[in-house]
RNA sequence: UCCCCGAUAGCUCAAUCGGUAGAGCGGAUGGCUGUUAACCAUUAGGUUAUAGGUUCAAGUCCUGUUCGGGGAGCCA
């Protein structure tokens, strides 16, 4: 017999079929003198099956009363409504087989830990309730955001992780190279000789898959990637990790207007989605982590997004009556506490800020008419922060050209980005999301350490 | 990288003015007829992060280092 998902078992309105088998591991165990209870987690869901297990069973005195947090097991039995308050249904053991003992010094128990101690045990923590309800959160969201763009036609475009140009222009990057670290070539004037290396020049990991989505676009007209990227920044904090995931969609025939349309179906799409197909999860997030969490969704979900300009965004801060430690003037980039003001204060709802000054913002940004702001586009979302960013880019060559020189960047190292300006331009717009600045959103998780399998970050490459 | 705070049993935490390192959980052993982080009893478990210093005496005071937390910068 195929064995069940504890899922699809408790999923049911009424018992289909009464005999049953599952396999998972021991979440608890209460054992008396006759009979046990077994807490069983195959991960499938948020909720246990509670396995009813009694003395007749012929290893109960050999195995099933030594069993605790961790052992795997299979079992057979019938499944039946239970009499007990926590759960609908359990099954009345028949056969229970061991698959895996645990050894005395098993880390996890039944009660909380402190999230620091669980990434010390990243192999197991997917077995807590947090972190487990954390990835089927993930797998969701993932879902939901291939399918919000292929329902719409987009095609799904793998921008490389390896990129030779060191101009990427969004951080420090992460250097690919064969050489060896101890006595590298040399060039006569004393550098190392990178075009020994494996590509024959200097190699990096991505930092963002934008310029190569936009080739794509300008050919397939909607793209997304959905990829890893890496910074080599030394940046501490709960909201920065060196590896991470990003989703870019580059829309063609698109104006900023039409993105940020894009940015705010897209984002109220995926918490719908992944309210619907994890409640019990949300519902675990909102009990543990934080109160305000379906309040917020609903916010997301049901309520348009404010969109203020940069200009109204600085006039609304200049007028409040609030002091923030860093002042803000026109021209200079808002601070997290402005930032938050605006959100949690102000709209008390995610906001869109556009039409930014051109020197705090990339070079592609698409130039306005006033000549001094750009067509980019922040979302951000209370507590959270920034979690999309995007533009319309500049398809105009000699204002890109320009902008370039303005900002000191080689044309030269950028010629196929210059290329798709000189053959048949378009315009067009994208944005880029922080995978895992979503889930921090979506489940009120405080540190994206907890928000990713395995963080990499500064001094710290475990597992 | 900067500012502030912290590190005591496997985990979560106590330890008064500088004066004998403790509890709960977890582990081991035993008990218990429907439990829900079950309950009851017994028991083992410590170079107080690390290297120095002050003192009759340091978990406690001082300095360096490592790691962690909160905030900031950079950003997604």
């Amino acid at each position: 017999m195929k064995h069940s998902r504890i899922k699809d078992l408790l999923q049911q309105e009424t018992i289909k079929e009464s005999q049953v088998n599952i396999k998972g591991w021991v979440k608890t165990a209460r054992h008396s003198k006759d009979f046990s209870f077994l807490d069983i987690s195959d991960g499938s869901c948020f909720s246990d099956m509670q396995v009813v297990a009694s003395q007749n069973l012929e290893n109960y005195k050999t195995d099933i009363s030594r069993l605790k947090t961790g052992c795997s097991v299979s079992v057979h039995g019938n499944l039946v409504e239970s009499p007990g308050k926590e759960q609908k249904y359990e099954i009345q053991a028949t056969q229970i087989d061991v698959l895996g003992w645990v050894d005395e010094d098993y880390p996890l128990q039944k009660k909380r830990h402190s999230f620091e101690f669980l990434r010390t045990i990243a192999h197991l923590r997917g077995r807590t309730n947090t972190l487990g309800a954390m990835l089927r959160v993930r797998n969701a969201a993932a879902r939901a955001i291939h399918n919000f763009f292929q329902e719409k036609g987009f095609i799904y475009l793998h921008a490389p992780i390896i990129t030779a140009s060191d101009c990427e222009g969004a951080g420090q990057m992460f250097r690919v190279s064969v050489l060896d670290a101890k006595n590298p070539p040399l060039t006569e004037n004393g550098n190392v000789d990178f075009s020994k290396d494996f590509f024959g020049k200097q190699a990096f990991l991505t930092v963002s898959g934008q310029l190569e989505g936009e080739t794509a676009a300008l050919a397939l007209s909607n793209i997304y990637t959905f990829g890893p990227t890496f910074r080599a920044e030394n940046s501490n904090t709960a909201r920065h990790v060196a590896e991470f995931w990003m989703i870019e969609p580059e829309m063609a025939f698109c104006d900023l207007s039409g993105n940020m349309e894009m940015a705010e179906s897209f984002l109220k799409y995926i918490a719908k989605s992944v309210w619907q197909s994890c409640p019990d999860d949300l519902q675990f997030f909102q009990k543990m982590i934080n109160p305000d969490l379906f309040k917020n969704l609903e916010n997301i979900i049901d309520q348009p997004f404010a969109r203020v300009t940069y200009t109204e965004a600085i006039d609304i801060l200049l007028k409040s009556q609030k002091t923030f430690e860093y002042p803000i003037a026109w021209g200079s980039d808002m601070q997290s506490e402005h930032e938050r003001y605006l959100t949690e204060e102000v709209f008390k709802k995610p906001v869109i800020v556009t039409d930014y000054p051109k020197e705090i913002k990339a070079f592609y940004m698409y130039l306005n008419d006033d000549g001094k702001t750009v067509r980019g586009m922040d979302v951000l979302v209370p507590k959270t922060g920034e979690v999309i960013g995007g533009s319309q880019r500049e398809d105009r060559i000699d204002v890109l050209r320009k902008r370039m020189e303005e900002m000191h960047l080689s044309q030269e190292a950028y010629w196929w980005y210059l290329d798709l300006r000189r053959y048949g331009s378009v315009p067009h717009s994208g944005f880029g999301m922080g995978f895992e600045r979503f889930i921090l959103f979506i489940t009120g998780i405080q540190n994206i350490r907890e928000a990713i399998p395995f963080p990499r970050v500064p001094g710290y490459a475990e597992f």
